[in-house]
DNA sequence: TTGAAAGCGATACCAA
DNA sequence: TTGGTATCGCTTTCAA
């Protein structure tokens, strides 16, 4: 019935006898309530140095109501995690949780329903809050921010109008900024591939171009779009097409590195040089951007400093505050393929 | 004090009530006692249903010593998981473990010392068992073992006889398989560029390099061994070291496909042509290996299948079985770089 | 400032 | 098979 780790552990009990206290007072000590005078608090100390004791942390959290985790709800079958940004912004999460003695739970799946497995866990107090990375529908989160659980999503919420924290990169201006390179190049005719549209990144990705469009004072054509979904086979595919229609394309803004290159594979099977007959940019800034060739001119995101960013928020929510979203920047790398 | 998601949490003691049974008897339902009078044992159930009642983990933990949470550790900073091979074989864990009604609990840092913060946070029992990926010093695997925590090793040990659970993909094998290939396709002098060799998977497939240049009656060569760490930047020095002291080298095998592409950059900054000159195979299979112009020759592990065997591997531990390695065999995708 | 004692919500023993 | 009850280890009133 009970932990077998330690044979016994040692409890609050055992130090208040060594230390000639009562529970109480360690508990207090324990808790760094400062208005325990010295010599016993010292005492206590002691007595814990001298047993090697480890608190407990679910007869606290039974006690308290706290658990001292944290969920990380990434919205996705397994497959998410293949693309190394989630990993990346995870560990960033996690790093500084565990600088403030918090706990990263992971859990990937899909959040298709209210009530599914992630909806119900979430539900039962069973963390201190969740940070959702990759939210497709959010009427869970909402629900959940609702009920009351701290909780704080990586990306921009599509409904403007939520009060829910959250941090996200700047896609519209990084969208802007590659778009923009390829017309400060000399490009005309730029078309772009989005990724996934119900994702606010994909969204706002494409946003970005839009606006740097009507400010190099042309209008948008539809027809340059690419709709796409963050894949290489999905932009090859959406590039021959965009290719067929409009032979005239001389630039092309991916929203992620992946489908430039997926960008790149279509333009070169169709006999075209790039960055010579049509410049490509990607976004990210990932380890395939460095070493394709051509290598691949990028709009580079902190995806750490955006876990950071996330985590950050989620403490000062759970502080009790009401943290202003945070928008990180975006910098553009000039490489080969425009 | 208490838990503020839902204003009154329904607990036992209502739901005796509304059943009319006892308190003792709610918790045998709950735990699935077959001995419980059918009847009682749907108005327990209907009082669930009725009150939507949801379990107390931290209650139960208290109460029981187990905690329903499964520790998986990396051990490495940050950048660790900027390798999409930890996400995937993290959410393969993730998904078997959730299965089993276990919580995935990501603890990413570097395990350099025995009384770190996660030493301490394991060995303070708040977890019912911990999967390491990536150990590069298996002390503390082994003093938590010795506790009694149960433990898997996503790897092979190094320290043969350990009797630590541990399931791995056959890197050996598949350092065979590899460099068997650039043999069977007329390669003579066939290099190879390691990882890092003090992690088992670098060493293994090492060791399926030298297993194959013995198996096809050559001498293993030292001066052909390049060591590397994993990374594109240390796979093009290191190839380009090896092409300047054994211009006749005509195949490469590296140990992962980032390496792959390193000794490619290098080799054709040297003017030869992959792979007419020098034939190159990587590992893994990753998402460059496709995209990578010349695509790369590589071998395929199922990473996802590893992270459900090591998975599995844990749930065997915990239910008290001793349960035997388990070695996943890889698979060879030919494509153009040999 | 300190201590005694009553919870927190489950489990599991012991009787019946 | 069932119920009463002690118990897990910590927190937090309430009095002193």
């Amino acid at each position: 019935m009970m932990n077998e780790i330690t044979p016994t552990r040692t409890t609050y009990d055992e130090l208040a006898k060594q230390a000639g206290v009562s529970k109480a007072t360690v508990s207090r000590v324990m808790n760094g309530d400062t208005k325990v005078h010295p010599e016993r608090m010292a005492a206590v100390l002691a007595a814990v140095e001298a047993s090697g004791y480890k608190l407990n942390r679910a007869a606290r959290a039974l006690s308290t109501g706290r658990t001292g985790l944290i969920a990380v709800v990434i919205d996705d079958d397994v497959s998410a995690l293949a693309d190394p940004f989630w990993g990346i912004v995870t560990s960033g999460i996690s790093q500084v949780l565990m600088q403030n003695e918090l706990q990263t739970l992971l859990l990937v799946a899909p959040l298709d329903s209210l009530d599914g497995p992630v909806a119900h866990y979430l539900e039962r107090g069973e963390v201190d809050g969740a940070i959702f990375v990759q939210v497709h529908k959010d009427n869970l989160v909402r629900k959940l921010h609702k009920q009351g659980l701290p909780v704080v999503v990586m990306g921009t919420p599509m409904s403007k109008a939520s009060s829910i924290p959250f941090a996200d990169t700047d896609n519209i201006a990084g969208g802007s900024q590659a778009t923009n390179h390829l017309f400060s190049r000399g490009c005309r005719r730029v078309a772009t591939i989005t990724g996934d549209v119900e994702a606010s990144a994909g969204q706002n990705r494409l946003q970005g171009y839009k606006n740097a469009v009507t400010e190099n004072g042309l209008e948008v054509d539809k027809g340059l779009i690419g709709f796409a979904d963050w894949t290489f086979e999905s932009a090859k595919t959406v590039m021959l097409r965009l290719l067929a229609r409009h032979p005239d394309i001389d630039g092309v803004f991916a929203a992620n590195d992946l489908m430039a290159i997926g960008a790149i594979a279509a333009i070169e099977e169709r006999g075209k040089r790039v960055p010579d007959d049509i410049a490509v940019v990607g976004f990210d800034d990932s380890l395939m951007a460095q070493t394709h060739r051509p290598s691949i001119t990028t709009v580079r995101q902190d995806i750490v400093g955006l876990g950071v960013a996330v985590a950050e928020t989620m403490l000062a929510v759970i502080r009790g505050e009401k943290p202003d979203p945070k928008m990180l920047p975006t910098e553009l790398v000039i490489r080969e393929s425009a």
